[in-house]
RNA sequence: GCCGGGGUGGCAGAGUGGUAAUGCGCACGCCUUGAGAGCGUGUGCCCUUCGGGGCAUGUGGGUUCGAAUCCCACCCCCGGCGCCA
């Protein structure tokens, strides 16, 4: 959500910004719809203070034991009118505010401009793709070779993009998690483990409302939907309240499986263990003072990229570009792992300075009580999601016989150092 | 799930039909060499032509000229019972 006096004030600069992003977001009905939206406020407010002060005068009048009936009697009437007034307020309100949260956050002056992912801007990279003297196998072909997966029977019990995974490869991913999490917490970010379901109003403040269409699973007979990320409840943790600055920033690394529908993205990287409906992550969050918020967006940055350089996986990263950035971040970096078997760079991590934009859906403030008062900026970015790393370590670190090295850093968390055949 | 108690500002806490006391905290000012104490002003949200106005007692309805207060439904918290990994 974007402040709607910037909106009233300043809509060339939300304009362009809208410009810039190739959005059709309807800022004219926005800005038309406020105002109309104001006016009949104006209209409510002057009669409710009618009726405020003929109640009071109807108060008077009974103490003196005076007859008050034709007061009454336009009291009442005001009162339809302000029943009818209100119902079209009401209205027009959630017209407003339905709008209002769709317009997405205004940009950094560093999101370089394109069409979609095709254009992001390749800022960095690191490591060297191993060069393989065989066939290069895809993750499915080893993972099934070694016995350590089980789609059909995923698909038969829950469906596709489901999958059993078994035996050292439930450690692997239970090592990764780990590892992310001690690293994370070695810098002092906080662990939680956060509720995996949260309700509507919650949910409404972290995310694009298009989200509830496509990413989310609603749970059935409760106002609860399955969480999509562990950013989403860490966000929503400080909803309603007005934070110390002294307890600022607030990081945290949240342990959670993700719950995502995928509707609308069949096809693209499907295969295998990339793209499930379930999967577990590592996340990073910064709650900040807003002078702070692009200082930390390259820590979290570089605390991902330690995560994947300790793990020997050549990655690169991009500046995501305006087609393909979202609607809630001012800025994102995604951090792109080397995959042998597509012989491309794709996406295992995702980093984020949402800057006001869901601390203002969320109403997270900080400020003193009394002093002046502002809303934190948030940050979020990806640790470590295991499904996606686990794909990388397997398929940069096959051998020719269908084993896989594991990481040395990961040694400490399990009881072998290779995926083999048993 | 059942029974009982409860939900009022940042916190504590009054108000049982007449339009939200009071205390603490916090911010600003005065005073002070400084701090503290003391005194004063302010302290949520929305609208405003900056004069002011409206809203706000868990949420949503209802009754009434007027609801924190009465009625209905729901949510949440605490205690007990039941069920349970």
């Amino acid at each position: 959500m974007i402040d709607i006096k910037l909106i009233r004030e300043k809509p060339e600069v939300v304009r362009k910004n809208l410009e810039k992003r190739k959005s059709d977001f309807p800022l004219d009905d926005l800005i038309s719809l406020d105002k109309k939206w104001r006016e009949l406020k104006k209209e409510i407010d002057r009669l409710r203070k009618e009726r405020n002060e003929k109640s009071t005068q109807i108060a008077e009048m009974r103490k003196k034991g005076k007859d008050s009936k034709e007061l009454q009697k336009a009291v009442k009437k005001i009162n339809v009118e302000i029943k009818r007034k209100e119902k079209e307020y009401e209205e027009l309100g959630k017209k407003r505010k339905h709008l209002w949260m769709q317009l997405p956050n205004l940009l950094h002056d560093s999101v370089p401009y394109g069409e979609d992912e095709k254009d992001n801007v390749e800022i960095k990279r690191w490591g060297e793709p191993k060069d393989f003297d065989f066939p290069v196998k895809n993750h499915i072909e080893i993972l099934e070779a070694l016995g350590l997966i089980d789609i059909e029977r995923g698909a038969k019990v829950a469906g596709a993009r489901f999958y059993y995974i078994k035996d050292d490869l439930v450690k692997l991913d239970y090592a990764l998690i780990n590892f992310a999490l001690d690293h994370m917490r070695k810098k002092g970010y906080v662990a939680v483990e956060p509720p995996y379901m949260m309700n509507r109003r919650a949910y409404e403040g972290v995310t694009d409302l298009a989200d509830f269409e496509t990413v989310m699973y609603k749970i059935e007979n409760d106002d609860l939907y399955l969480i999509a990320t562990s950013e989403h409840p860490m966000a929503a943790m400080f909803m309603d309240e007005i934070i110390d600055p002294a307890e600022l920033p607030i990081k945290l690394t949240g342990i959670s499986p993700c719950f995502r529908r995928e509707v609308g993205s069949h096809g693209k990287y499907s295969k295998g263990l990339f793209r499930m409906h379930q999967f577990n992550k590592v996340e990073q969050f910064i709650f900040c003072l807003p002078e702070d918020s692009w200082d930390f967006l390259e820590e979290l940055q570089r605390n991902a990229e330690e995560l994947y350089e300790s793990l020997g996986i050549p990655y690169r990263v991009v500046n995501v570009c305006t087609g393909d950035i979202g609607t809630v971040a001012a800025k994102k970096y995604d951090i792109e792992g080397w995959f042998p078997s597509a012989g491309e760079y794709k996406e295992i991590g995702s980093n984020s300075n949402c800057t006001d934009y869901q601390a203002r859906r969320l109403n997270i403030r900080f400020g003193k009580e009394g002093g002046e008062k502002g809303y934190v900026h948030t940050l979020n970015n990806t640790a470590l999601a295991t499904s996606r790393t686990m794909i990388a370590i397997i398929e940069n670190n096959q051998n020719e016989d269908g084993s896989v090295d594991i990481p040395k850093v990961l040694w400490k968390y399990l009881d072998f150092k290779r995926l083999e055949k048993k």
